[in-house]
DNA sequence: TCCATATTTAGCTAATTATCGAAATATGGT
DNA sequence: ACCATATTTCGATAATTAGCTAAATATGGA
């Protein structure tokens, strides 16, 4: 929770999320969005990584990144709840030691 | 929004969110629920004021801050649609005048 | 095997951040 | 006027972060 949080809190990182939200791309399809060096780049894809927010697959010599939706989402919801925002207030507040990993669908 | 997003990358500053919460707070009380100074505890508050998260007022020496709800409501739903991401509108979103800071006598 | 490509890792610097103790400021009470 | 209290500002430091270039790694093709 808290590694999402500060993966969140870099405009570059928020922007890739919103790329990764549309298809998966590739490191170098992303990095030519945006105006700093691929190391740079691949910093910020290992942050996002290392929260979960996105995976990797290799394929050749290319990696692609794909976003993990509900990671993003259970930590939105989850401290959204905290504050009753968006959903409608249903039973005890929770915290967010209390909020547990929303279940998916299969 | 991206002030918003910094403020929120810290786990003290988020907790500080969550206490002013249920009621509005003084910085001194809401100091005391955490193992830092208070002058750092006071940059915390900088942050989270700059962020227009909270608002100040004083009431002669002590400093009284409150949640601003509809700022972080703001942010959180705002960045949660761009990606879809469902928070059911089951009636209106709750304000700070939704969430009074103390309970009235019926 | 050698070369080009995609990406990361290494090593560095500059900027930002979280933290502290000490001092300053403001207020209310005696 | 003086003192105690609540809070912030100041000044310093250590840790973290974002950024760079150069070098390393891995892969596929000629």
């Amino acid at each position: 929770m808290n590694k999402v949080f500060k993966a969140l809190a870099d405009p570059t990182r928020r922007r890739v999320l919103e790329l990764l939200r549309q298809r998966p791309m590739t490191a170098g399809e992303l990095s030519d969005q945006f105006a700093v060096s691929r190391p740079t780049m691949s910093a910020h894809f290992a942050v996002l990584r290392e929260a979960e927010l996105i995976d990797a697959h290799k394929q050749g010599v290319t990696i692609t990144y794909r976003l993990k939706l509900s990671v993003l989402e259970d930590a939105l919801l989850g401290f959204s709840s905290i504050f009753g925002i968006g959903v409608p207030d249903t039973g005890p507040a929770p915290t967010m030691s209390t909020v547990p990993a929303k279940e998916r669908a299969p």
